[in-house]
Formats: structure tokens, sequence, C-alpha cells
DNA sequence: CCGGTTTCTGAAACCGGTTTCTTAGCCCTC
DNA sequence: GAGGGCTAAGAAACCGGTTTCAGAAACCGG
């Protein structure tokens, strides 16, 4: 329905190269033309044909954002980071979700190489190397986040979490607990797996030895049952450490279910620091994640990995903070030992 | 970097129009090549370029969703649906926010027409007619949602919030309630507006007139700056009404903090069934909308408004209904008094 | 064995911009 | 007033697919 360029150019009694470098100001066009050209623009109510500009520049001005599932509140202020950034030099972003599956990952990507993104930020952590090869084969820059190291046309950026853990089990060793589990997230998660390492060795540095540590995946439900099974035990910790806040709230959600208090009978630690944490009855302490920042930073990595093209990309690195609210308290003099 | 058709056409001994035509199975073509053809797409790891494909066919296979706020848990679910459906049928979908401003809607929309999308869903409610106006005009379909009636290329997707009000208000008047508040969401927003009007003609008809009708914007802390202006009050309502959970959280946030107990002294009830509001605490009781619902009707009402073009579009409904959850109580016999 | 179909494939035009190459016209200088 | 250097704008090729049109080959029936 739109008009075309070779229309405006017609009206205006000019070449449609005319038009392309008015609209464009990619020459010197004089004073006079120029503002003929933009009344018949004006007048017709003419867009320029993204599709055909991507075309004859070769040049996309899209980038790719993939995510697991935009229900997950760890998400948008990554998405809201990236768009931003994205946003401001006048790029557009495609958004797509894995929803955890690997075909639709595969498609995903495809996807992506066929709208010929310039590049791509992968913020799950669960893709193969595989697809990642697939990209740069294609020319298209990665970047993702905390999966291994950077390599040709693909960047990394890395979640310090150590600074925020150690905070966070320096502050509960000071409130006396001695007794903690650990809920990491998903086994086969690279992210999960370097929480739960970095909070075992924290923990054992202060001669802590968790107690279970527990598998489960990022929905909240399976925080619950996880929390419903270190309760069986009977040795019960007086603190869990999670590693989402998804996990935490739902570990919350089970734990006041059972009748135990939350900070008074065990205290609880997520991470993340989604938005809604202190909306969390009790707000949750929990280790604070630049999100929005991780999204922006991933843009700029990306912008800069296309720069300096078949170079070998870089390592970014992000800090974390252990954010106190409520639901953490001291730890009972009496510990229960019932078994329920 | 990624090879063109062409190439593979020469590395096969074929015409462009050959690989083509096995590439989307157009016609019919003799094994043996197609056996060639591909042979040489899957060696040479060939995508089709999309933009290409756009351009030469005027078709292009983009919808556009228009939010306000990535991180308003609100859209999620819309995302979703939308998403889910788009992706079943083979459609992508360029996903945009407002970030509420008025300047920001305008490029998004021209982004819209320049991107060629077949149509457009707008899930914000503050857009005005010349915007829909500029989509149209351009040939593009909107679906919006509880704004006006349908016109050209337009419809509309109709939440009937009706269903789910009475339910609530047979609701509080069962448990005792006489005293009633309303905050409703921002007064110049079409949702707001019409969840206050059947919010306050539902109280009428049980004779209760609800005391303050608040206005506030969506984000969680004016839910709570509206409570406590309801709080300063005298007469104190046992129940309040919030246009949305976020509005509620926000609200329970601030009773809590002011002393004020949830459900025992005052009940509150929100709107959307966010995917938090069973997580709050207590949990909250609420009005559920099917919003993963609503992004896919949107989407197959845009697909059906772009099949019988220039043709008026049509409405469509969706229904709401109570979840009772724990944010609601028995009314207090005894009415505190007590100016804080 | 010949004319008429049908089947398979290629040549070329086209989609709507961008960009290179070229030229017409102007100003300036000597 | 002629030649050199600029400037503004047009013609045409090009980006990478799709599609129409046309033709060669194969197939078929009589």
């Amino acid at each position: 329905m739109s008009h075309t360029m070779r229309e405006v150019a017609e009206r205006a009694g000019v070449s449609p190269a005319t038009v392309s470098r008015v609209l464009n100001k990619t020459q010197y066009i004089s004073p006079d033309t120029e503002q003929r050209v933009l009344k018949v623009v004006r007048e017709l109510n003419y867009y320029k044909n993204v599709h055909a500009r991507r075309l004859s520049t070769g040049q996309s001005n899209l980038f790719g954002l993939v995510i697991s599932e935009i229900a997950n509140p760890y998400f948008p202020e990554i998405i809201r980071g990236f768009q931003g950034a994205a946003w401001d030099k006048g790029f557009d972003v495609l958004l797509f979700n894995t929803e955890y599956s690997p075909a639709r990952t595969e498609s995903v990507i495809r996807k992506l190489i066929e709208s010929d993104v310039r590049g791509v930020a992968i913020m799950t952590s669960s893709v193969d190397t595989k697809t990642t090869a697939e990209l740069t084969a294609a020319g298209v820059g990665v970047v993702f986040c905390n999966l291994g190291p950077p390599g040709r046309l693909v960047s990394n950026i890395s979640i310090d979490y150590q600074r925020g853990i150690s905070q966070a089990i320096e502050h509960v060793v000071a409130l006396g607990h001695r007794r903690t589990a650990v809920i990491a997230g998903p086994g086969d998660n690279r992210t999960a797996i370097t929480i739960r390492r970095a909070l075992i060795a924290g923990l054992n540095r202060h001669k802590l030895n968790p107690l279970p540590v527990i598998d489960c995946n990022y929905r909240i439900d399976s925080g619950a049952s996880a929390v419903r099974s270190i309760l069986s035990r009977s040795e019960r910790p007086t603190v869990v450490f999670c590693g989402s806040d998804l996990i935490a709230m739902g570990a919350m959600n089970a734990l006041e279910e059972e009748g135990v208090q939350v900070p008074d009978d065990v205290s609880v630690i997520g991470i993340d620091d989604i938005s809604f944490a202190f909306l969390a009855r009790p707000p949750l302490t929990t280790i604070s994640v630049p999100r929005e920042r991780l999204g922006a930073i991933a843009f700029e990595a990306l912008q800069k990995l296309m720069k300096l093209k078949r170079q070998k990309g870089a390592e970014y690195y992000l800090g974390t903070e252990l954010v106190i609210r409520k639901s953490t308290a001291p730890a009972k003099q009496q510990v229960s030992r019932s078994v329920t």
C-alpha cells in the first residue's frame, strides 16, 4: 500500500537517486530540490522500506536477543538494557525465546541468520558450542553470559558472583548460623554450577559443610519441592541459599505452608534481586545481579565485536552485591529436632 | 558472509530459479536435480536472506506487538500468547515498548511501518486515534485492547471485567464488608476508567458507596501512596479494590508498614492475576484476566483482518473471573476509629 | 512417426532502495 | 572568453531473492 521512492521521485520531478540522497543526507543537495522532495514525502506520507534498504546496503541494523522464557522475571531488565542501548544507536532487536527446548533453539538460530542480524546476545546458558559455531560461521557475532571463554567473533560476559556470595556468607555467619543448605538450580546449567561451587567453597572457608545441595529447575514450584525434601531430613538447616530468587520464593512459600517461620525458624537468601524480591513476605534478602547493565553491556560488546571483525572477542565482568532485607535473621538458639 | 542463491545454483549446475523452487517447494522439480541442489545447500550451509525474500514477494511475514514496558508483569503472558501463535504459523514478531512516552510511541509506529509489518497489536491503552490512522493508512491492520470500536482495518478486543467484578463484590458483601475504597489506576487510561465505572456501579447496586476513589499510575509505589492517603481519613474502609495487582501489592505493602493487618483489618482485591499474585503475602485475591489468551487472540484477529483486507474489523470479548486467595477475609465487627 | 501435451528448467524482469559513474552546468581564473 | 575545477543531479547497475514467460525435452496417443 505504501508508496515507493520512484513515485516520490516522479512527483517531485527528480530521480530516485536524489530522493535517496535527501532522505539519508548522504550528499549535499540544493536546498531548493531538498525542500521539494521533502514536501512530496510529507504529502505522500512516504516511508522507506527497511527490507529494500537492508538488501541494497547489505547492512541489517538488526541485533538478536535470545532468552529462555519471557515469563521468567530474570529477563525483563536484561531485555530493557539491551533494547535501550540498541534503540539509542538506532538499531532494532529481534527477541526470541527458546522455551528451554533445543529444537526450538535451533529454529531460533536459523531465523536469526536468515534475518541477517549483525550480532546476537544469548542470555540462556543452555546453548551448545555447535550453535555458536553456526552463528560465527555465518559471520554474526555472539555474546553470551557465563559460558566459555571468548573466541573468534564471540565475547563473554562473566557475572562474578564471588563478591555477593562472600558478603552473604559473612552476613549469615555473623547472624550465628551454622547449619546451611543449598538449592542451586539445574545441575546442567553453567550458571547454577558456578554458583553452587562458589557457595560451597565459601561455606567451607568458614568450616561449614552445607547439608543438602539440591538440584532443581528454575520454576517456582521446584523451589518448593526442594525445600520439602530438605525439611524431611532429621537435621534441619537454619539457613538456605537459593540459586535464584524464584527458587527462594518458592522455598519460602513451602516453608510457610509447613509451618516453618521465615526468618525466625530459617533464613533464606536468593540470587538476582528480581523486581518482586522486595515484595515477597518477608522481603527477600538476595544477591543482586545488575541485569539491566548486563543487557546494555551485551549490546556494546556486540557492537565492538562487529567493528573489529574476525578479531577475538573479549571477556567482560560484572559484579554482584548482597542486599539485606527481612528474610534473614539471627539463628535460633534452640534447633528444633522434631521430624515432621 | 553468507552464501547467495546464485552461488548455490552455480555449484549445483542449475539456475537460481531452480534453487528457489526447490527451497520453497513451489513447483515440482525432478528428484535428481532436487537432491543435487539440497546437497549443495547443506555443503555450503546456505541460508536464504529474509530481506530479499520479503522484498521480492512483497510479503513481510512480520507482525508487530506494542506494549508499554517490558518490566510490567502484566505483559509477559500476552507476549507469550502472541509470539506463540505467530511462531506456530511461521510468522516473526517485532516487539516494541513505548515506555509510556508519546514521542517514543511515534517512533515505534514509524519503525513498524518501515518494517512493512502485516499487522500490529497494540496492548497499551495510551494510544491516540492519530496513531492508528497512520497505520491503517499504510495498509497495516491494527488490533488493540479496550479501546474504541472496530473500524476499517482495525479490530478491538474487549475485556469484560463485569463478571469478575460482580463476583468480587458478591464475595466481599458475603464477608460482611460495608466500607469500601477503590484505587483505580491512571485517570486517563481507558481500561482504568472502565474498571472504575464497573466497580462503582456494582457497589451501588449493593447500596454501597465506595469511599475514596483514587487515581494513581501503574507503578507499585503509587499503590502504596494511595493507600496512605486512604488511611489518613477518619473513616477507614475495610476492603480496598485495586485496579491492578501491582497496585494491590503496593497497597498491601504500605498497609503492613502502617501496622494494618491484611486481611484481618482490611481486605484487598487486585485485578489481572499476574504470576506473582499467589506469591504475595498473603496470597492475593484477584480478578484474573486471561492474558495469554489475549495475546493469542490478538494474533488471530490480525490474521483474519489481513485476509479480508479493507473490511471492517471485528470485536472480540474475553471474560474475567474472581480468584479467591487469602487477602480477603470476613469484615471486622469493630471498626477501628483511631486516626493515625 | 508425427503433432500435441506435459514436465522440467532457464533467462530475464522485478521488488525498492543505494551507490557508482557520468555529465551538465556553473563559477572562477588567467 | 576559454579552460579547469566544482557542484548538483541523473542513468544504470546492483543487492538476493521470486516469478513470469518461454522453450527444450520427454511422453503420449493415434
